[in-house]
DNA sequence: GACGTCGGATAGCGGCGCTAGCCAACCAAG
DNA sequence: CTTGGTTGGCTAGCGCCGCTATCCGACGTC
């Protein structure tokens, strides 16, 4: 196909695909003349998944086409091109480490991670982007006076990890090898909405249940 | 306290202080004369707020001033004022109709919503905001191949009514009445960063349990 | 009366995600 | 052989957003 049926299949923009051509976010086509480039299935299926990146995702163009790097380089393994997205995505400030509050969130998400005995998080520590933001989450509660402490954030954090065992189990079962590193991407990117929503709805169902409408 | 000293203790530049002022996202300080201003530990605490909102909630401003102005019109009930911010908060852009996936998604959120009695959220339906980023997150999946369905999101749907329950405990044990307006606020806005950083987290955990670093 | 700070107002900046428009090269239909 | 439409490539600029910089005249203070 051509660039203006990629554009009516997709429904985005021919000016907005050669521009996303020009980032780097989509592979040029097959070149067949010097005026005309052919586009296949794969193409349209990079693009929607552009797409849903910054729509739904909220990620910002460089950072897409970072992760989506990753996600072509077959040089890396698969748990690290795995987690490449995981670890591109937060988009975080640096914490002030001179702000006590800082200070006060690092030491209860250590006391966290320890209670809970998840020693990978705890080594790999302030070099995770993951790390990071709680931290600079958590600094910000305390800053308002919100007094989140581990014990608090523990059942959440068994929660997630719930989440999470369902996450890897889904990841497994779905799709050919050369698709899972671009589900996973997909998955940390947009399962993250549906868990929001989700989120938000139980929060409005408990809420009524509690207190009427 | 005045504008430099406000500034100076929340961090913030004076400048973005009146940015603020102007935008109708903190209240004027007491007058004192055709000069001068007099601010207080409320616009403190509210400044701080309106930094966590826009910076770790990544709320637009005009969104925030939404937000703040149903936390503080009184007259408004409480259950719809904690509400309030969970309403105004996803920025999802409208379903396009037309699309089958997104007719699909609907048709699963539906299934969904029945399969776990969620009366509340089903009779709300469409018009929440929730339920509507939750169709367009679906569809979003669904266009990219990812057949998720109401079975599947099943467990996590309980699993975030778990968390549901917890925030809602959370809410009811802390903070005076006047500042529980403002505890929702800041619950649906912060919590979801470390419920988010929480999540990853328990991936990283569990991904490098089943595979290694 | 000189000085510094106040508030208020206005103009503009820098980044981002496009978007519009032009171009010469090409190809297929009539 | 013309004509009209499309191609990739390029450049310029738009519209929004979150500030930021600067100027101002009014004031309180020494």
């Amino acid at each position: 196909m051509r660039l203006a049926e990629l554009s009516e299949r997709s429904g985005v923009s021919t000016a907005t695909i050669k521009y996303y051509l020009r980032e780097g976010l989509l592979a040029p086509g097959r070149q067949v003349n010097a005026t005309t480039a052919e586009y296949d299935e794969s193409h349209l299926r990079r693009l929607r998944l552009v797409r849903a990146l910054i729509q739904v995702g909220r990620v910002p163009v460089a950072t897409a086409r970072e992760v989506l790097g990753h996600v072509d380089d077959e040089s890396l393994g698969r748990t690290i091109r795995l987690g490449a997205a995981l670890w591109a995505l937060p988009q975080v400030p640096e914490p002030d480490e001179t702000d006590p509050a800082v200070a006060a969130a690092r030491r209860e998400v250590d006391r966290l991670l320890s209670s809970l005995g998840w020693a990978t998080a705890r080594e790999l520590g302030p070099l995770s982007p993951v790390h990071r933001s709680l931290v600079v989450a958590l600094a910000t509660l305390i800053r308002l006076g919100y007094a989140w402490d581990a014990e608090l954030m523990a059942p959440y954090a068994k929660l997630m990890h719930q989440v999470a065992m369902r996450d890897l189990d889904f990841l497994e079962t779905h799709g050919s090898e050369a698709e899972r590193v671009e589900t996973a991407v997909a998955a940390a990117v947009l399962f993250e909405p549906v868990l929001r929503a989700l989120h938000g709805l139980a929060q409005e169902e408990e809420s009524a249940r509690r207190y009427g409408l």
